[in-house]
DNA sequence: ACGTCGATCTCGAAC
DNA sequence: GTTCGAGGTCGACGT
């Protein structure tokens, strides 16, 4: 870790480059201004930010609020640094789309570069595959008699349908699950399936959502598009999987209790 | 702005509970654990990453690569910190949605405070808002004879169509403007749009699509639904406006000259 | 507070 | 390489 305190600008422009070179960890606070050009453009006049460079290419600037940063570059793209008597400028461009991000340091007040490891294990649970699972694992939880067929959405066609099977009349069921409450837009996902499986199988379809709950402008729609609901909470499929043999689940629950 | 490079636990903990309570931008630079739990779940093992909490209570954690955080918190959440023999704790709490951010630290390389001044100016040019005033001054890039009404989406009860107004035959017309290649959900929109305004408007209906381009299934839809398709990219609409009396846009236009 | 929609969305998978 | 769907999407705007 290289680590200075209101350097000059070559001293900054120095470290950088090195950083840059050996694909480490570079952080800079500073007063700069910014410049963007491609997809659309956006200019931000001088005031105090952070940017980051990640070993990757990935660039950043951060203001001192805000959940998002107010420009950046994603990982893979070039840089060009330099360094006039009072300027660091940094340009980091992207090709496909040709994009170009550029940084102009008026003031360098603090920069470090460093190389990190990580070589963590990110695990995410209850995520919309999670409640599928839960489902195909145990269909009741929707229906009696529902038999679901094999996890490939592609089965008979019926385009990108979550889940697709036949209850116990033999009627063909596609199932659209959402992990949060769903709207019109899921609704109409929903519809979209149900009315691709009815060019493709040739029997009555039935569509049926799955979400925590259904919101009022969606309900009127499914009632005008005769599809159907039911109500499924992601915690009940930590249940259901914390039973099942799934490790990441299991170590989850393990951790809960 | 201080910084402490390789500090203590204790150290540490010390000045990241100041930056908090002075609303400065705090940044760390160690090896950590996070764990996240509220809509979703998330486990991250141990490596070396750093995190940045902001003026505004938002935080970050980042690893060595990739855009995005591996996790979050949005600005305006509480914490708390608190400091074992080995073992630094942070724990940023948002409610509504009830969400909760871990980060153990066990060990700190860096830790710098400092209160970073952001008067600076944002300025993006050429949004979908820029490529609607574009239509909206000349409506015959669209279509001669083309007359639109205010920019007030809900005229008529149109829903919540771009852009509203009539053909020279008198008919009502319903624009969709988007400033990436359109696709199925795009089409969809417009037609939902459009659907809308039959039921409201006594007289007969078009619906037109407008963007840079129409991807292959976007078109097939758009044939069956009846909608139409007109041509009209981003750098367009910037040399349109760039002849009109917007400031933004003008300025926009003399940088590049 | 909820609903809706845009975004330099990013990211990943499928075709 | 393009297209398409998902996201702890976020953020902005309107109701």
């Amino acid at each position: 870790m290289r680590v200075l305190v209101n350097p000059s600008i070559e001293e900054a422009c120095s470290l950088l480059r090195e950083g840059i070179a050996s694909h480490e960890v570079v952080m800079i606070i500073g007063e700069c201004e910014v410049e963007y050009e491609g997809r659309a453009s956006s200019s931000l006049t001088s005031g105090e930010r952070f940017i980051i460079i990640k070993q990757d290419g990935s660039i950043l600037v951060h203001r001192p609020e805000g959940y998002e940063p107010v420009n950046w570059q994603p990982s893979g793209c070039t840089y060009r640094v330099s360094a006039s008597k009072n300027e660091l400028k940094v340009i980091a461009t992207r090709l496909s789309p040709r994009e170009v991000l550029s940084v102009l340091f008026r003031r360098v007040d603090l920069i470090a570069v460093t190389k990190l490891r990580d070589e963590g294990v990110f695990s995410m649970y209850v995520s919309e595959e999670d409640m599928k699972e839960a489902i195909m694992i145990n269909p009741s939880i929707i229906e009696d008699g529902l038999k679901l067929y094999t996890l490939e959405k592609s089965l008979e066609g019926a385009g990108y349908a979550d889940i697709v099977g036949e209850d116990s009349k033999g009627n063909f069921v596609v199932i659209e699950v959402k992990r949060v409450p769903a709207g019109i837009d899921e609704v109409l996902q929903l519809a979209r399936y149900v009315n691709e499986a009815k060019h493709k199988v040739n029997r009555p379809v039935r569509g049926i959502l799955v979400a925590p709950s259904l919101r009022k402008r969606g309900q009127v729609l499914l009632e005008q598009l005769k599809l159907e609901f039911r109500a499924l909470s992601p915690s009940k499929c930590v249940k259901m999987l914390g039973r099942s043999k799934d490790v990441k689940l299991h170590e989850f629950m393990a951790r809960r209790v």
